[in-house]
DNA sequence: CCAGAAATTCAACGAACGTTGAATACTAGT
DNA sequence: ACTAGTATTCAACGTTCGTTGAATTTCTGG
């Protein structure tokens, strides 16, 4: 086995604890998962859990970190895009919001094993303020001003509070739906289905703009 | 002191005891709290704890059931109360979710400290696959069905999916909202701020009811 | 003032927790 | 075959966890 597949052996294995860490965090939060826990399922020995991370906290760190820079490109990509196609006129709401949920729509849809519990995750913590406060900042508020700054260019008449409360309502629908709770299965007694994305795309955006405009257009 | 005032000294320790269980449970999740700290911030003895609740399962659960009815009340009284305004013509969608709304805007407005870490708790179990599952359904469907029946006289035409994800996007906006994270806060720098109850009554309604009609009014 | 119930405290249980240092297995280069 | 180093395991530490039974205080009704 030459160095290099060494290497990757070891990645292998800090990506099996890491699987496994996002998996039970976003089922059971932080707490409620304990570290024999996630190096069960990740079938490894407690001890190795602190010979690839410094501790349970840094674990949580590093499952969160793994994805959010891979997230936020394909945002970031998508409106680049969306802002290309309109070189003179501004994009409509709808376009932005578009942008701005398509990839992980995407990624549900191609890779669900590997995202699913990611959001689920991401849920969790914003609606979290203990943990919310800070991670989210860090990791999307950067990312979320670059869209907003988008979409005040979209909705020029719109005022600075109705464009952020409306973005809040966004963000609390769609980490909502992305986390694929399974509640709405209940609800509608198997019509519609968490896990169904083609539903979501054909509806969240249209639905989501047209909260954006009805603020906008305040009389 | 009376046989009746020595109850109501020990309801009040009960009180204090879930107060102090609501406020960490909110704030740091079922796990991520212990008996222990749950009573020391009630100033009781730990023991005392499985005096007056069965288990910390079963005090979590009596969190959730003190303030649920009240709320539950007030929200079917208000949406009665739209009806009756209507005895011929059905509500407007704006008519009903205002009424699904306002009372937690009253609540949090008038009874702040009361009422804030409970809604911050709903929010938090509403978006775990793990705890809302189960509580969702059990304290708030039967409610939320009744909302969902007047929308859908509200919205003749609204298809029945459309009709669900649209009461799934509220959820979502609205849980996030009420639990007051004060992540707006940080996002908007200080332009909104999370406690603004008048804010959000004003924008809310307005804003899921164009997306209701938005979905509804589908070509 | 006393009996007895009710509310609260004390002391402790076994189990599970996060974390660590030393020992071991394995493999790559010499 | 030997060595060096890296990945993994073993065994244990002190602490905190949820929970319990017995002791104790507090107060009421007789």
């Amino acid at each position: 086995m030459s160095a290099r597949q060494k290497a990757e052996q070891k990645q292998q294995t800090r990506n099996r604890i890491l699987d496994a860490a996002e998996e039970l965090f976003a089922q059971r939060s932080y707490e409620g998962v304990s570290v024999r826990q996630i190096m069960h399922q990740a079938d490894a020995d407690v001890s190795l859990a602190y010979y690839h991370f410094k501790s349970k906290r840094d674990l949580f760190d590093q499952v969160m970190l793994r994805r959010v820079e891979t997230l936020n490109d394909l945002r970031l990509k998508a409106l680049e895009a969306v802002e290309r196609r309109h070189p003179d006129d501004a994009p409509t709401a709808e376009e932005i919001i578009e942008a701005f949920t398509r990839p992980l729509l995407d990624l549900l849809a191609t890779e669900h094993d590997d995202w699913t519990h990611y959001f689920q995750l991401i849920a969790q913590i914003n609606s979290s303020p203990e943990w919310g406060g800070e991670l989210m900042t860090r990791y999307f508020d950067p990312l979320v001003s670059r869209f907003i700054k988008a979409l005040r260019k979209a909705l020029p008449d719109i005022e600075e509070a109705d464009l952020y409360w409306s973005y809040h309502f966004l963000s609390g629908a769609l980490t909502l739906t992305f986390a694929e709770t399974g509640r709405i299965d209940n609800l509608s007694n198997g019509v519609c289905r968490s896990s169904d994305m083609r539903a979501i795309g054909e509806r969240m955006p249209r639905f989501l703009a047209a909260g954006f405009r009805a603020l906008a257009s305040r009389d």
